[in-house]
RNA sequence: GCGGGCGUGAUCUAGGGGUAGGAUAAGGGCCUUCCAAGCCCUUUGCCCGGGUUCGAAUCCCGGCGCCCGCACCA
């Protein structure tokens, strides 16, 4: 059995994940969360809340996953993901089956046989809205962030640059998804679009400490940020601060930084939307390296996109550079007098026109009429432009959650051996175990069992997901607690009926020591903040 | 989507045309003063559908799922 499946054994068993519908045989690239498996998961979102909406202070919203057609129209996505490819069975190779069509033959272009083997390449999920409107499962969050643009650009007032964030689940029909919980149809993406003014980034240069394991040429190679950046590996800070700042989530999630890392993208495997990609890949045993991040930069293509298509204009503002305008302004007691109710019609269009070169009489069309401006009708007034309008640029770190989750899980899973038997067991960090202790009474005696149920309970009101036990020994109990990545155990024994005091047991070195009774809700949140707060610390 | 292999409790596995067996886990009880102890009892299963047959978990066909290779992977 290799690593992959002693891993899912545990989830089923233990009720993080397994195969969804299996009573009716199951469906391929569909996977549920048990009970752990949905705190964990709910650890993990809250794990990147903490650095994307509360430490780098963006904001979060939640947008449909039923998208209207015309969404993912202007996105580039139906023409991109709709395909139908021919197969050549003798060549091996793979085309575009509207290239190579000959009449209502398939002809293959390399070796001139007819092509019997198409597939449907569409990747999108499509239904419809109430009777007839055209409409897709969502194939990631952004574009609901992109199509707000202007009511979050208002929200944030007016600030460049500004970040998005948004966790929610994304659809994608594989057309045949193997490799498990690696490749799913529904999975659960967290996405920030972090919009920025590409001529003022303001980035701070300061932010970009620390080496990378970036994949440069197929080689692997540690790399100052701010070296990759000023040789032009890394196409600009801002990038290459974001692949900083997931590199670091990934690590704080408990993922082995042994077993991550950067690969930029070739030309021919970006996007349709990117310019530049940089994956995080985690190493997996079972898989290879696996794509669990990916930091893109859309530019400014999405926002561009959408202003053509809907006619909205999803512009930024940045303050101008003085450039001279110069702007006709009419006369109103002049044009007054001569056009009396028209007079509002004609300035309108009148201020609409370009200034001639010198002052002559304007002749407009206003509503079919001809109107005549005397040239003392209107002023050419110069102005300073004190705004430029521009189209955002968008920097998209893009977070596989699922795929993040079974890394987790592999990363921390460790066999060892316990008095000559084996010894399976999470070493989660305390903040993303999904039960933060195990609250036990020494023995089955009724004293000890109702101090340790009102422990129990008080930790729970407390907010601390704990679980209490008392059936078979308490190193069963323990083992049970080791094997689910509970950090820590809490013991009442015969001391605690003398003193009020109880044991903590920590998971990694099964080393016990006292604590007050009273304590015992602060100090175990202490010690999950404290690990919690040292992330940002180095 | 193509080719090959596989499908037995929650997990691991034995068997195999005639009442499906074990281990682990789980539940109940006894015992138990710190790391999967012991004893007694109990629950859960042949992927689904069709065919062959007196009788199918077993043989055949189809589907679904899993694994391997090819292809695909925004």
């Amino acid at each position: 059995m290799d690593k992959y499946e002693k891993i899912m054994n545990l989830a089923k068993r233990r009720g993080f994940i397994y195969p969804s519908f299996e009573i009716y045989g199951g469906a391929a690239g569909l996977y549920s969360y048990g009970p752990l498996g949905t705190l964990l998961k709910e650890n993990v979102k809250n794990l990147w809340r903490y650095f994307y909406v509360l430490n780098e202070g963006f904001i979060e919203i939640d947008t449909p996953t039923l998208t209207p057609f015309e969404v993912l129209k202007a996105s580039g996505h139906v023409d991109e993901f709709t395909d139908l490819k021919a197969f050549c069975k003798k060549c091996k190779k793979s085309y575009k089956a509207e290239d190579v069509k000959r009449g209502d033959k398939l002809v293959c272009p390399s070796c001139g046989g007819e092509i019997k083997e198409t597939s449907q390449m569409n990747l999108m999920f499509s239904t419809i809205l109430g009777e007839d409107r055209k409409a897709f499962l969502r194939p990631e969050t952004a574009q609901g962030i992109f199509t707000d643009f202007h009511l979050l650009y208002r929200f944030v007032r007016e600030k460049m640059p500004f970040g998005v964030a948004q966790i929610g689940k994304g659809y994608r029909n594989e057309i045949s998804p193997r490799q498990g919980v690696i490749r799913l149809r529904e999975f659960s993406m967290a996405e920030v679009e972090v919009f920025y003014d590409p001529k003022n980034m303001n980035m701070d240069p300061s932010n970009l400490k620390g080496e990378l394991p970036l994949v440069v040429d197929g080689e692997v190679k540690k790399m100052d940020l701010k070296e990759a950046v000023e040789k032009g590996i890394i196409e600009h800070p801002a990038l290459a601060y974001h692949i900083l700042l997931a590199y670091k989530f990934m690590v704080a999630c408990g993922i082995d930084d042994e077993k991550i890392r950067v690969r930029k993208h070739r030309k021919d495997e970006l996007a349709h939307y990117a310019k530049e990609c940089w994956d995080i890949e985690s190493y997996s045993e079972r898989f290879g390296w696996v794509e669990c991040v990916g930091i893109a930069d859309r530019s400014a293509y999405d926002l561009t996109a959408h202003t053509k298509a809907s006619g909205v204009d999803l512009c930024a503002s940045r303050r101008g550079e003085g450039r001279i305008k110069k702007k006709i302004v009419a006369k109103l007691n002049v044009l007054g007098p001569i056009f009396k109710e028209l007079t509002g019609r004609i300035k309108e269009e009148l201020e609409k026109m370009e200034p001639p070169a010198e002052k002559k009489e304007i002749t407009l069309d206003v509503d079919g009429k001809k109107i005549v401006i005397p040239e003392d009708g209107y002023e050419i007034v110069e102005e300073k432009e004190s705004v430029e309008r521009f189209i955002p640029h968008v920097i998209e770190p893009s977070f596989g959650i699922d795929r993040i989750i079974y890394f987790i899980l592999e990363h921390s899973y460790v066999e060892t051996e316990k008095r000559g038997e084996k010894y399976n067991l999470l070493r989660l960090p305390a903040y993303i175990a999904p039960i933060k202790a195990g609250v036990f009474p020494l023995v089955n005696d009724d004293r000890l069992c109702k101090i340790a149920k009102e422990i129990e309970r008080e930790m729970r009101l407390e907010g601390l997901q704990v679980f209490y036990d008392d059936t078979g020994s308490i190193g069963r109990r323990y083992a049970r607690m080791d094997e689910i990545g509970t950090p820590f155990c809490i013991t009442v024994d015969f001391t605690t009926l003398e003193d009020d005091t109880v044991t903590v047991r920590y998971r990694d070195t099964t080393e016990q020591e006292r604590i007050k009774r009273k304590d015992v809700p602060s100090f175990i949140k202490n010690q999950i903040s404290e690990s919690l707060k040292n992330i940002f610390n180095d």
